[in-house]
DNA sequence: TCCGCTATTATGACTAGGTCCTAATAGTAA
DNA sequence: TTACTATTAGGACCTAGTCATAATAGCGGA
């Protein structure tokens, strides 16, 4: 049996709400109605056509782009990289990274430059990180540039040992002594 | 003087980066020639209509608006929290957050979570990761749901103590202790 | 059964922001 | 002047609608 036009109009809403790249043709497939009915049913409900509807996704989206976190591949940028023995990278600190409140850089994006860094210079396949321990020394702020340095420092049951000290000029705002286990020995 | 085509179809494209959201009459007016002429230009250039240009940003982000790594706020869905005690949080794995190669969780984003929920459990104005330990015991691979736990097991030396375990299931993946540095000791 | 009412469907005119094709005109260099 | 590219113009068509008007369907109550 048909819905009634309530019961239509109520799933309509969630339906646009939940994929609102949809035509009132499609719609009107879907629940066996004529577009005209669609129309009044948008019309009554306010829900904006479907040109609208993707124009407001878009431009909702259109600044966050910008801002968008490379969070793939190494976070920060490389400006030198020796297999297996050292890396460096720098990351600018902007207004997305440091909490709002009081423009300190949240730790984690500290940890991603590091980390990254710690996988990237691993020459090898395969290598994922088994444990670290890290002290940031310092709040780093927004408009800094921090530098992190990985360097390999050695093998430790089955692990390659990787520090990585992160500086904003001469000072250090985090260190981290990262654990590394990769799929082959050298 | 009016541009050449070259340096126009190139400011053109520019333009267009810049600014999607851009009619072919609106670049016709800054442009000063026909709107015939862009149009040629966009067919030279192959960029897509505008209605195409808008749909591209929207869908773009529409993945992303949902799967959105909210850098911003807490990483990973808060489904519990009592400040000063315990919060748990879920993550679940997708594309963006492995490796291409072996669709292995970058440590990064275990981290972000359980680091993000750290400063949420605690509940003070300012919180800061001062030092942490954590264990990677096993890899995370997409689709998996990550639930992080942290708790405030103490405090030491004006730092409070958070505990965090991530877990997939049953079984543990990351381990934190985080020393969380706070403006004002409760 | 007919009346009244809502719900639905149909129809036509118009819109923005295009596409595609054809054809005319402008500008410039050999 | 000729040859060529660049630009402009025009018309038919498209999608996914809007708005207004009108016709029809379905159904409950007296």
């Amino acid at each position: 049996m048909k819905l009634k036009k309530k019961q239509r109009q109520e799933k309509l809403q969630e339906m646009i709400e939940e994929t609102p790249f949809i035509t009132d043709e499609e719609l009107s497939n879907k629940f066996g109605v004529s577009i005209q009915t669609i129309r009044l049913d948008r019309l009554e409900l306010s829900i904006p056509e479907l040109r609208e509807r993707i124009k407001h996704v878009a431009h909702k989206n259109w600044n966050e782009e910008v801002r968008a976190l490379p969070i793939d591949e190494v976070i920060g940028e490389v400006v030198n990289l020796e297999l297996d023995n050292l890396a460096i990278s720098i990351l600018d600190i902007k207004e997305e990274h440091v909490f709002s409140r009081n423009q300190i850089a949240r730790g984690h994006h500290l940890f991603a430059q590091a980390n990254s860094l710690a996988v990237a210079v691993i020459n090898d396949e395969l290598a994922l990180t088994a444990n670290v321990k890290i002290k940031f020394t310092r709040p780093v702020k927004v408009g800094e540039r921090v530098v992190a340095k990985a360097s390999v420092v050695g093998d430790d049951h089955n692990r390659t040992i990787v520090e990585v000290k992160s500086y904003v000029h001469d000072e250090v705002v985090f260190e981290g002594k990262f654990y590394m286990y990769r799929t082959t020995e050298n």
